[in-house]
This record gives C-alpha cells, structure tokens and sequence, in this order.
DNA sequence: TTATTAAATAGGAATTATTATTGTTTAATA
DNA sequence: TATTAAACAATAATAATTCCTATTTAATAA
C-alpha cells in the first residue's frame, strides 16, 4: 500500500488532469507515507527537509485540489483543523482522547448492518448519502499497537 | 422542552457552581431557542437586539464555560467551525449537504444494535468511550421536513 | 443593607488556521 | 525549442477563536 514508485504517482496524478509538479508530488508523497491522518504542520514537517522552499500556501493550495480530484481525502479534527489522507476506501475513524490519533477502522460486516437497518427505515424528504461511526476512545498503553477483532 | 423559566435557568447555572449573569443566562436560553446546532454568528444573533452589550469574548468564554460545566455541547460542523446544542441526550447527527443544518437524530434501537456488536469485539488496548453515526445527507425539499421511521 | 471578594465582563489585541493575490516559474504540448 | 496554461513562492488578507486587563457584578456574610 505504501510501496508506490514515483513514476505511478507521476501517472495518477496526470491521469486526473493536473500537472505532476515535483511539489505536488512531495505533498502526495508524504500524506500517503504519515500515518493517523496528519495536519497541514505535519506534512510541511515532513517535506520541509527535502523541499524546503514549498511555501504553505501552495501546500494548502495542492492538498485542496488533491481531495478535489479524489486522490485525498479531508478529515475535521476533535481540535477543529483539517487533517488529510490517502486511505479513499470507505471507513470510519476511532478518535483517540489521549494520543489525539485518528485511525483507521474498516468494518464490512457492520457497514452491511447499517444498510439493512436503514434500508428499512422510512424516509421522508431525505437522501442518506454517506454513513460513518464516529467512535470515542483512549489507547490504554500508549506505546503499545491498538486492535479490534 | 423548550419552555423553562428564566428562574429555572438561574438555578441550573447555579446549581453547577456558575454565576447566575444576565449574559450567561441570556446565552444558554439563545442555545436553547435555537434549532439546528447553531453557530456562534447565529447566537450572537439572536442574543444581540436584547443585549447589544454582550461582548463576543464573553460570548465565546461563556459557551465553552457552559459545556465544560455539562449544560451544552460542542459539535463540530462540516465547514469547519464550532456549533452548539442544549440537548445533551447521546443522539446521531445529519449533515445536510444542501442546506448545512445538523438534525437531531435519536434511535435506541439502532444504538442497542450498535452496543451488542462491539460487545462481541475483542478490544486490545483500547477502551471505547462512546459511538456516535454521523449521516451526510440532503433534504430533497428545502421547504419541507424530514423524517426516519 | 452594606461591605467584601472572587468571578465575570467589555473591549480590544493577539493568535491560529486558512484563503486570496500577484508577479514569476515550470510542466506539458506541439 | 517555443508556447502557454497551470502552478509556484512570497506575502497580504480574512475568519475564527483565544488572550489580556481594567472595570463591573453576583454571591456571601457581617
Ligand atoms: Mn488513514
Ligand atoms: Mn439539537
Ligand atoms: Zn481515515
Ligand atoms: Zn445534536
């Protein structure tokens, strides 16, 4: 998932009509390297090193059109910033209280509860279009990986 | 619900260890008036024609005093800023796309749902704290209202 | 009822996150 | 290699929120 040569983001990127400038792909690069959803300050962390003449502004600017054309998507905070990613299968977040982590959690099974138990229900004057758990919780020993089976 | 004396409101404030002020008051009953989460533009608002003094700091300081004492909550909209609701009943949120209203939607059946699948999950390291859906939707009528049966 | 005092307020400055502007540079194409 | 629309760096502007401080007030008790 992570093993992308740059010559593929080269051709993604393009396939969608934008030009595959070295800072664009920087930008795709890292949020699709950071894990837990990362703040715009991440990511300049993150290609500050390699690319220190990316100004912010064409930071928010690239990040922006990249969830235009569905190669990110755009995450609101607990805190109140945007957070980015490159995970566009459907999923829903577990926030973390203590570590301020946002992670992934992909369920089929429940998602699949969801549509039934909705496709049930009456509607009127409404059109769900999306669906998502936003789940509360605190990783109990911080240094240790987190799991749902 | 929605008719509670000023008197009733002075003794809840009280009663959590605040000052009874004639701002506070008015901003907790502005929150209450209000339907659909409203933003701090829209309390300001509505409190501003009966108390054109109240200053936008303490309007500010006063919503968070009010939801760090448990007498509202924070919800954070899809355009980025905060909104407020006096209804503290754990509840699901709908996001109209169209018409950027956050609706109330309450259902114990579906939380029970909800309740007995991740009771059968086996959690490593990780203390689940509360599960809320958030439904992106759109009102097919804009002048009509909606329903879930 | 009045005095005391900690809490709260008004008004405005400061900060933070994000967006807009503009002259210059560059990737794509022919 | 020349052309050109798109993208860029730098920076100004905006919006939302938080912070600061001198002044006021609600609560309490003498
Ligand atoms: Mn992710
Ligand atoms: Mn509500
Ligand atoms: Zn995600
Ligand atoms: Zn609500």
């Amino acid at each position: 998932m992570n093993l992308i040569s740059v010559t593929d983001i080269k051709h993604k990127i393009s396939s969608v009509g934008l030009k595959a400038t070295s800072q664009r792909i920087a930008i795709y690069q890292a949020v699709m390297k950071l894990k837990n959803h990362p703040t715009v300050e991440m990511i300049l962390e993150e290609i500050s090193p390699l690319h220190p003449s990316i100004s912010v502004g064409t930071l928010y600017k690239n990040l922006e059109t990249l969830v235009e054309v569905s190669l990110l998507e755009k995450v609101k905070s607990e805190e109140g910033n945007y957070r980015f990613e490159a995970n566009l299968d459907k999923h829903n977040h577990i926030y973390c209280s203590n570590t301020k982590e946002i992670i992934d959690y992909q369920d089929d099974e429940l998602d699949l509860i969801l549509f039934e138990y909705f496709k049930k229900k009456k509607l009127k004057n409404l059109k769900i279009n999306d669906i998502r758990l936003q789940i509360s919780a605190e990783r109990l020993n911080i240094n240790k990986e987190i799991s749902i089976q």
